[in-house]
DNA sequence: AAAGACACCTGGGAGC
DNA sequence: TGCTCCCAGGTGTCTT
């Protein structure tokens, strides 16, 4: 579920219920997500003014008073508005309950999410080494060309690291390349500037496309369903192993790339 | 230095 | 029905 137009459609979801509002309980029924809760967030953050949410690649932060919560939703996590007399499920380990009486419920299945504090003027280590926005202009073909020059990892697995560009993970970043007609295989390094251009304007038009979509899903989200899609059937390759490419009407194959399923169409990516 | 392997965890679906 | 195995939207860290 949370890819960057998730992460960011559900930024906007609980923008209206938090920012301006006081944080007046942090509930945390399972504190072991990918690193442990810091438990002294339970004293701290009561009482601290949530003044902005803003998304950084796929993390959630909620400026406060002293600091930023940081959110991120891993594998399965999700983020819902609900009211406090909502009944708790299993995988729901944390509750922001705001003096508004709304509570933003963090439920993750996977427990690959995390929920982490940064203190004002500190940029905590796991977002330091983080490239740049895929939607900014930082993301430009020069950029991407100097990041791929040499390089002999797939082409797939250079967009998909954090340090060259954020927020590109497998469902957009095997699109993106179907939308270049670029080989998911294909050594970094050996393509030419003018493909990775457009491979740099396919991941922005693919993801931008997509966060207007996961928009119309927000009325959703926020009534508590809490499970936007990501529009399966505009899905040109990804999960589609075996099936016809919708351009060519070939078979679209299966590869493993750093233990992760891609799919290409073998006619139209070279 | 770069690239690959592995780790964390639960649930769902396929196959027997 | 039920068991076992494999796979899944992410990404930091350890090993070659």
């Amino acid at each position: 579920m949370p890819e960057l137009p998730e992460v960011e459609t559900t930024c906007r979801g609980i923008a209206p219920y938090t920012e301006s509002q006081t944080l007046s309980e942090f509930i945390v029924r399972q504190p072991q997500l990918r690193w442990p809760i810091p438990e002294i967030l339970c004293d701290q953050l009561p009482g601290q003014k949530v003044h902005r949410v803003r998304r950084r690649a796929k993390y959630i932060l909620l400026e406060m008073d002293h600091g930023e919560l940081l959110i991120h939703l891993g594998m399965s996590g999700s983020l819902r508005v609900v009211t406090v007399d909502e009944p708790v499920g299993k995988h729901d380990h944390v509750d922001l309950v705001m003096s508004n009486g709304s509570v933003i419920r963090f439920c993750d299945p996977r427990r690959f999410g995390t929920v982490l504090w940064q203190a004002s003027q500190s940029i905590h280590p796991l977002l330091q080494t983080l490239g740049p926005e895929p939607l900014s202009d930082a993301f430009n073909t020069d950029y991407l060309y100097g990041c791929c020059l040499g390089r002999k990892q797939s082409i797939k697995q250079r967009i998909m690291d954090n340090h060259v560009v954020v927020g590109v993970g497998n469902i957009y970043a095997s699109e993106a390349l179907f939308a270049a007609g670029i080989d998911p295989r294909r050594a970094a390094g050996r393509i030419s500037k003018k493909r990775l251009d457009r491979l740099v304007q396919e991941v922005k038009r693919i993801l931008d496309y997509a966060i207007t979509r996961g928009g119309t899903t927000l009325r959703d989200f926020v009534g508590g369903d809490g499970k936007p899609g990501y529009f399966q059937q505009e899905l040109y390759v990804y999960g589609r192993k075996d099936e016809l490419c919708k351009v060519c009407n070939s078979q679209l194959k299966e590869v493993r790339l750093g233990q992760r399923s891609s799919v290409y169409c073998p006619s139209c990516q070279r």
